[in-house]
DNA sequence: GATCCTCGAGTTCT
DNA sequence: CTCGAGGATC
């Protein structure tokens, strides 16, 4: 056999593989639907790797093997658009959206017509332009300002949902645009890969996605998680018709369009949308900020033309920003349960998610300091997955002249004793305790609360009054006050007053550890008072143990042992326990049960985490079943979590256990382990 | 002594 | 949810 007949056997192969590999990256990256294991994907890829180091004379640059190309880059040459790259004009309620329709029907001499829109999410990314020349993947280039972009093609050809040759018959020149964005778990792996190599992280997924593409190595940006979807064109000799079919042409070309475009009718088919995309937002796995509303004919779409820098036939329909920028007004002092002093800043009002946010947490002194927050700074608030908001960062450019770093005060706002900071630790307290208002304020709050004694009605307005008034200082207090007393506070009437008073009585006969809990033992939360009850059985046998009894249980050790017998040994909270007795609390005694039986129980040693919406029963319920049975119900999924509880529309844990191989139950595997013995 | 995990405490707005 | 700190473990 003569080796150009080797050679044309090879090229007949190579072929081969390159048409399956590039099948299998269009089923995998551009259809999300795989149809080979990863295994045979990877086989097939390093035999063509193999063919073509053997005889380099078959590699063509539309090889899949050619995506990474090795080659540093010495800059982005600068790529003047043949058309120019629009922004969109925005919008961020109905009645905008409202007007701009409105406005199409007139220009277009319809006014009593409804229009047909095409309808897309917005995605938070980067715009990218895509040119394909005889179908091949030519040259991509940033959005730049619209006129002139970036040519990162070296860096778009690591995209594998990007095709380097379109399937199929295309015209001779075709621009594509498209936004590249990294997806939420792509973010966070990156992210955490970098906090572990000291590296920074990225913000949001879009400085991601932008900082990976200006890699001026592409093999760099090859290792990002980024993906991209087609949603326009820039040059196009003979578009489609209509911009869903438009849509359409792009995806039998094998370029990647969004799932949730939509062909919708007239200004309320659009809202709907909005709503349907809205709701739909916590699951998708990628960050956006709203939606594309286009006019379905291309036709249409001419007549309107464009206004300045954005057409009249397209609109972005803005969710609420997730992020907004204030000024922090004033830095107030917050007094908790334990004295803590917390730092608040207090904001100018600002719409961040779709309410309306004038306070955020500071934490402690170090963060103050780590932000570098002061009274006046121009800061960024964010209210992500999490309904909290926080300052995220400080414009130092926007500093105002003068500012000062915060101080702690000496002193406590609410009860003036003197403030101390512990060496070594991040809070600062008032030494207030008993007599400071707050602290008792807030310890009667946490005493009445749902997860201690459960008083139903006594909330945070009427505790303030109740402390003002000076008519309860300790928890006992509760237990001594009469109908009368109740009934001249402020929005009291006789009958709330009255079911205030059951509520009270109801209180009496609580469990255990609810008592525990609720008493405010500096470092006894629900878990360690569970563990304290179980041992001991009764509050008395608790105030008789000794130091070393109490370090036996497992999760106390020396501090917690220490903060539990000092609380115990303390004459004021034994005449505060012994007043409770009097006045009638008696808790359910439990028999205190030796580390034996504890060991004993079905359930005994397992963690379980529980996540989303149970059909049957409150994960307070649960909770409180598994721990009957002797499980620990912890808050976060580790690798020592022995289940996770799924129910509907769960958060992230459930991603975390799936991560992590914890074995995952429904409703039906829960109520299995529940009945175990 | 370092590291991982868990618990506690505080937090926003409607 | 996030941070800090105590506890357990290697």
């Amino acid at each position: 056999m003569s080796w150009p007949q080797a050679l044309e056997s090879a090229a007949r192969r190579a072929l081969e593989l390159r048409e399956l590999i590039t099948k299998y990256d269009h089923e995998y990256y551009v259809l999300d639907r795989p149809s080979v294991p990863d295994a045979e994907y990877d086989r097939l890829m390093r035999e063509l790797i193999a063919l073509e180091a053997k005889h380099p004379e078959l590699i063509a640059p539309d090889s899949p093997t050619q995506r990474v190309s090795g080659q540093v880059g010495a800059g982005f040459a600068p790529v003047r658009h043949r058309v120019a790259m629009l922004s969109l004009d925005n919008a961020f309620s109905e009645s905008d959206i409202e007007a701009f329709d409105r406005r199409i029907r007139t220009r277009l001499g319809r006014p009593d017509a409804a229009i047909d829109y095409c309808a897309e999410p917005k995605l938070d990314g980067l715009a990218v332009s895509l040119t394909y020349r005889q179908g091949k993947l030519a040259l991509a280039a940033t959005r730049g300002d619209g006129t002139e972009g970036e040519d990162i093609t070296a860096n778009i050809r690591t995209l594998r949902s990007v095709p380097l040759a379109l399937r199929g018959p295309a015209p001779a020149e075709i621009e594509i645009r498209g936004e590249v964005f990294m997806p939420f778990e792509g973010l966070r792996r990156l992210n955490s890969a970098a906090a572990a190599a000291g590296e920074k992280v990225f913000a949001n997924a879009r400085n991601a996605a932008a900082g990976s593409l200006r890699q001026l190595d592409p093999r760099i940006t090859a290792t990002r998680p980024l993906e991209i979807f087609c949603y326009g064109y820039g040059y196009w000799e003979d578009p489609p018709a209509r911009q869903s079919e438009m849509l359409a042409q792009l995806a039998r070309w094998g370029l990647r369009v969004s799932p949730e475009v939509r062909s919708v009718h007239g200004v309320a088919g659009c809202l709907e949308y909005f709503r349907a995309i809205g709701a739909k937002r916590a699951t998708l796995a990628y960050q956006i900020d709203g939606v594309v509303y286009k006019v379905e004919s291309r036709a249409d779409q001419e007549a309107l033309g464009y206004v300045a820098r954005a057409p009249r036939w397209a609109i972005a329909h803005k969710f609420p920003a997730e992020e907004a920028l204030t000024v922090v007004r004033e830095i107030g002092f917050q007094v908790g349960r334990t004295g803590v002093l917390t730092p608040v800043a207090r904001l100018e009002p600002v719409a961040v998610g779709g309410v309306t946010v004038s306070n955020a947490t500071l934490h402690n002194m170090d963060e103050i300091a780590r932000k570098d927050v002061r009274v006046g700074d121009t800061v960024v608030i964010r209210r992500a997955g999490d309904v909290i908001p926080e300052i995220v960062s400080v414009l130092l450019e926007r500093r105002p002249a003068g500012t000062q770093v915060p101080q702690l005060p000496a002193r406590c706002p609410i009860c003036g004793a003197e403030v101390v900071r512990i060496e070594g630790e991040a809070a600062a307290r008032c030494t207030g305790a008993f007599t400071c208002p707050a602290q008792r304020q807030e310890a009667l709050r946490h005493f009445a609360s749902r997860r201690a004694l459960d008083i139903e009605g006594l909330g945070h307005k009427l505790v303030e009054q109740l402390v003002e008034q000076d008519l309860v200082r300790s928890p006992s207090d509760l237990y001594a006050l009469t109908l009368q007393q109740l009934s001249e506070l402020e929005r009291m009437g006789e009958k709330s007053a009255s079911n205030l008073l059951a509520a009270i009585e109801h209180s009496k006969h609580t469990t255990l550890p609810r008592l525990l809990n609720g008493l405010g033992i500096p470092g006894v939360g629900e878990t360690t008072a569970k563990a304290l009850a179980d041992r001991f059985g009764s509050i008395e046998a608790l105030q008789a143990a000794s130091l070393e009894e109490i370090h036996a249980i497992e999760g106390v050790g020396p501090v917690l042992a220490a903060s539990i017998h000092g609380f115990f040994a303390d004459e004021r909270h034994r005449a505060e326990l012994k007043r409770l007795r009097e006045l009638g609390l008696a808790p359910a005694e439990t028999a205190p049960r030796a580390p034996e039986a504890l060991a004993a129980q079905p359930l005994a040693g397992m963690t379980v985490v529980l996540t989303g919406t149970l059909a049957t029963m409150t994960r307070e319920e649960v909770a409180d079943q598994l721990r009957a049975r002797g499980a620990k119900v912890t808050g976060s999924v580790s690798k020592n979590t022995s289940y996770v509880v799924a129910g509907a529309d769960p958060g992230s844990k459930l991603a975390r256990a799936q991560e992590l191989g914890v074995t995952v139950l429904d409703e039906a595997g829960l109520k299995e382990l529940l009945s175990r013995r």
